[in-house]
DNA sequence: TGAGCGCGGGTTTTT
DNA sequence: CCCGCGCTCA
């Protein structure tokens, strides 16, 4: 038991290092396909089996739901292994299938368990369960441990019921989604509502502060939060509260991230907050039995639209770290060679990301052979497009008989992109999934039971309850919904209690009186019985007591019977839950529905084709991959063509696409495409241009170097006096010169901002600024934006 | 109170 | 081109 685990021996050297890594801070920086979930996962089991640690005192943050299932099969997968060895001497598999079982169980509950992986909202959403009765904002606001997740479309609803309702405003002028996005954007810089305020010097900004404060109150109102408190209030409850912080900080003393170049300062703080206890991280020095182990690559950043900041990855050297370089640091490991991909791919990839200039030096090393060249196709239009990567997976899966459906992916920038290869994968009957589009729990049916089940939970949740107060039909309009809603407000009370107050429905329930008291009755029941029934049993009452399935019996038509099915689905997805799940109260179910994404709930099993966007690829492998759609403003997407940094994003993200690739890649692009019924021209993408011709099979095109992409255009009058934009004269070549920070700069567009950050240094260097207000920081390369210094 | 129709807007990526 | 919303009419 005390020698060193025999799994060490399948790691190259720099692996080796990261996975004995045991107390103290660590920065694994990770190029694609390096090996960095295996380093994760070995480390875990590491720590557990060399070093004795306690499963429960570890905590391990992943990207995805998918990415925290897959570590804690692969942690339980290599501990069976090495106990059947320890104990059998032989190897799991030739164990008899009752013991195998036996052992596999005894292993989950020893080691895997307590292990607490997860995401950070997922994390967050459980350490609120906990302790949020504890919390109280600047305002007074308090929620229970009942509380609701709101997804994005519930937060936009009450965000347009704030402007609608209280504010009588126009939704069109102030729209839900952009209003909410602010919102978003602001809770994430930590600013509340005044503080927000202070930075909006116009009509809309101050509207918006206000729907924000609003916002905020009808959360607590509804015991609610949205996916931005799951992180926020956690660090803001360890900031006011230090015995709950120390609680959480004894807890887990080995803490690792993965993709942590997409964290953002919110995560970080809540990183930092738990491994330092509240001290500064700079001068931390009591890593005794505790380590902070964090993985990434700079150049798979792709999430910086969600707030994610690289460079808390790019500063951790000398935030955790000892801030030596590389070749004397103790603090940072590189994982530079590449088992996944072959060389052409791999080159093709390292020549296309050293166009950016925000990087973490390194290479993707290959270790496989040069591999097949790389094929650029272009085509007519996106039907054509189509019509030719399904012609090659066709023919792909014909010759090689090692080849299935499940090999092949098409990745695409856009979801909307998706429409054209599905056509054609239907016409010739190929078997496909597309990842990604409208989650599982956001069918509309979906989406009313589980306001059911919330409305048992959290009684408060009036957003639920206005969902499903007349659905399906009881006779309840609007005009009495209005009414109810007016008298709750009057009286300070949530709905539901007006709703259970005979009296008060009598008063204002008018002729829908009836409909209202059965419904408020039976809510009841439901919450009476709620904690001794399994999630799945409640379910299946609501389904049917509810009225709901006989609703769409009775309706009979196509559409209703899938709707049904669906529930049926959802009701395996809570018995699902109850068998992978110690806790798995209907709260839990609820929670975990809240926060699953499509990608999750995807079987690997099937053999299909996979369609999905790049930013779903992250983290997946397929032997041959097809990244499609390479054209200016559709990749690299128009909105972000203006900004450096964000086309360095892009570049990012087709990067990430690139390393996707085990054997074979291509590359395609159309002619033309059809954007909302109209054909628009397309230029190649300027990405095509930055990759070495001789790898590839088939012309690169030269076009697209200097153009700008067609604007979207709504109408012929639009694009009629569209200017014949040229680009701005080249600025002279500014002298060059040794940026510092804390300088103040003069940005045409964003004005004046100040500089927080230097990277690189020549040729290469680029400058972060913090600018005022919600424009925020960027990353700008001073060659080329228009900059000037200020005193 | 509910059904049907017409208009207008949307496509960047997601926990 | 497709979907959702809001308006109008029965």
């Amino acid at each position: 038991m005390s020698t060193v685990a025999p799994f060490l021996s399948h790691l190259n050297p720099s692996q080796r290092r990261a996975v004995e890594h045991f107390c103290g801070p660590l920065l694994v920086v990770a190029g694609a396909g390096s090996g960095k979930t295996r380093a994760l996962t070995y480390r875990v089991a590491n720590l557990i089996r060399y070093h004795h640690v306690d499963p429960a005192n570890i905590l391990a943050v992943t990207f995805t739901n998918k990415a925290a299932k897959e570590m804690k099969e692969r942690i339980e997968r290599l501990f069976s292994q090495q106990v059947a060895e320890d104990e059998y001497g032989k190897p799991l598999s030739a164990l008899p299938e009752r013991e195998q079982v036996q052992l596999r169980s005894r292993v989950y509950k020893t080691y895997v368990k307590d292990l607490w992986v997860g995401t950070f909202h997922a994390l967050c959403a459980r350490i609120l369960r906990f302790d949020i009765d504890k919390y109280k904002d600047d305002r007074g606001n308090t929620w229970t441990k009942q509380f609701s997740i709101f997804d994005e479309s519930d937060a936009q609803t009450l965000v347009k019921s704030i402007v609608t309702g209280d504010l009588n405003l126009d939704s069109k002028t102030f729209e839900p989604r952009s209003v909410r996005y602010a919102i978003s954007n602001a809770k994430n810089r930590g600013l509340s509502p005044e503080e927000f305020q202070q930075d909006q010097p116009n009509y809309r900004g101050r509207v918006i502060a206000d729907v924000y404060g609003r916002y905020i109150t009808k959360l607590a109102e509804n015991n609610a939060l949205d996916f931005d408190d799951l992180l926020l209030i956690p660090v803001r409850l360890f900031q006011q509260n230090e015995s709950i912080l120390g609680y959480w900080h004894h807890r887990f003393r080995h803490v690792l991230v993965d993709e942590y170049q997409d964290t953002n300062r919110t995560q970080y703080d809540l990183i930092r907050l738990l491994v330092t206890n509240g001290e500064p991280a700079r001068t931390y020095g009591n890593w005794n039995q505790r380590s902070a182990f964090v993985v990434g690559d700079v150049d798979q950043s792709i999430y910086s639209f969600r707030a994610a900041d690289f460079t808390i990855l790019m500063e951790f050297q000398h935030d955790f770290g000892d801030g030596l370089d590389d070749k004397e640091t103790q603090t940072l490991v590189k994982l530079e060679e590449n088992y996944r991909s072959t060389e052409n791919i791999l080159q093709m990839a390292n020549a296309l990301i050293q166009n950016n200039s925000q990087r973490i030096d390194k290479v993707l090393r290959p270790t496989r052979g040069t591999g097949e060249s790389i094929i650029c196709h272009r085509a007519d239009d996106e039907i054509a497009e189509a019509q030719y990567v399904v012609g090659q997976i066709r023919a792909m899966e014909q010759e090689h008989p090692d080849l299935n459906w499940r090999d092949f992916a098409i990745l695409y920038r856009t979801n909307a992109q998706s429409r054209a290869f599905e056509e054609v994968l239907v016409q010739w009957a190929v078997p496909y999934s597309v990842v990604g589009g409208l989650r599982f729990y956001d069918r509309k049916e979906v989406k009313d039971i589980l306001a059911y089940l919330r409305m048992v939970v959290n009684p408060c949740d009036t957003v639920s309850l206005l969902r499903i107060i007349n659905t399906p039909r009881r006779g309840i309009g609007k005009t009495t919904i209005d009414r109810l809603v007016n008298a709750a407000q009057e009286l300070n009370l949530p709905l539901w209690e007006v709703l259970v107050d005979e009296g008060l429905v009598k008063t204002y329930g008018g002729r829908s009186a009836r409909g209202l008291t059965t419904f408020a009755q039976q809510l009841q029941q439901w919450q009476a019985v709620a904690d001794d029934l399994p999630a799945s049993a409640l379910v299946q009452r609501v389904m049917e007591e509810s009225g709901y399935v006989q609703d769409l019996i009775s309706q009979g038509t196509d559409e209703a019977d899938d709707r049904r099915k669906n529930l049926d689905e959802l009701r395996n997805a809570a018995l699902q839950f109850e068998d992978e799940n110690e806790d798995a109260g209907l709260l839990t179910f609820l929670g975990s529905a809240s926060l699953a994404s499509d990608a999750d709930s995807k079987d690997d099993l099937s053999n299909r084709v996979s369609l999905m966007t790049l930013h779903s690829s992250k983290g997946l492998e397929f032997p041959v991959v097809f990244l499609v759609g390479l054209e200016q403003g559709l990749f690299p997407n128009y909105r972000s063509m203006d900004d450096p940094a964000a086309l360095e994003e892009e570049r990012r993200l087709c990067y990430v696409g690139i390393t996707r690739a085990q054997e074979q890649l291509f590359i395609t692009h159309a002619n033309a495409r059809r954007l909302w019924g109209s054909r628009e021209p397309a230029v190649p993408s300027l990405f095509l241009n930055e990759l070495p011709q001789e790898l590839v099979l088939g012309q690169l095109p030269h076009a697209g170097r200097r153009q700008r992409p067609p604007a979207p255009s709504r109408s012929a009058a639009s694009s009629a006096t569209r200017s014949p934009k040229t680009r701005p004269p080249a600025r002279p070549a500014a002298p060059p010169h040794n940026w510092q920070v804390g300088e103040k700069v003069l940005h045409r567009a964003f004005g004046v901002g100040q500089i927080t950050h230097v990277f690189g240094s020549g040729d290469k260097q680029s400058i972060a600024v913090r600018f005022p207000g919600s424009i925020g920081q960027k990353v700008l390369d001073p060659k080329l934006a228009p900059l000037d210094r200020l005193p």
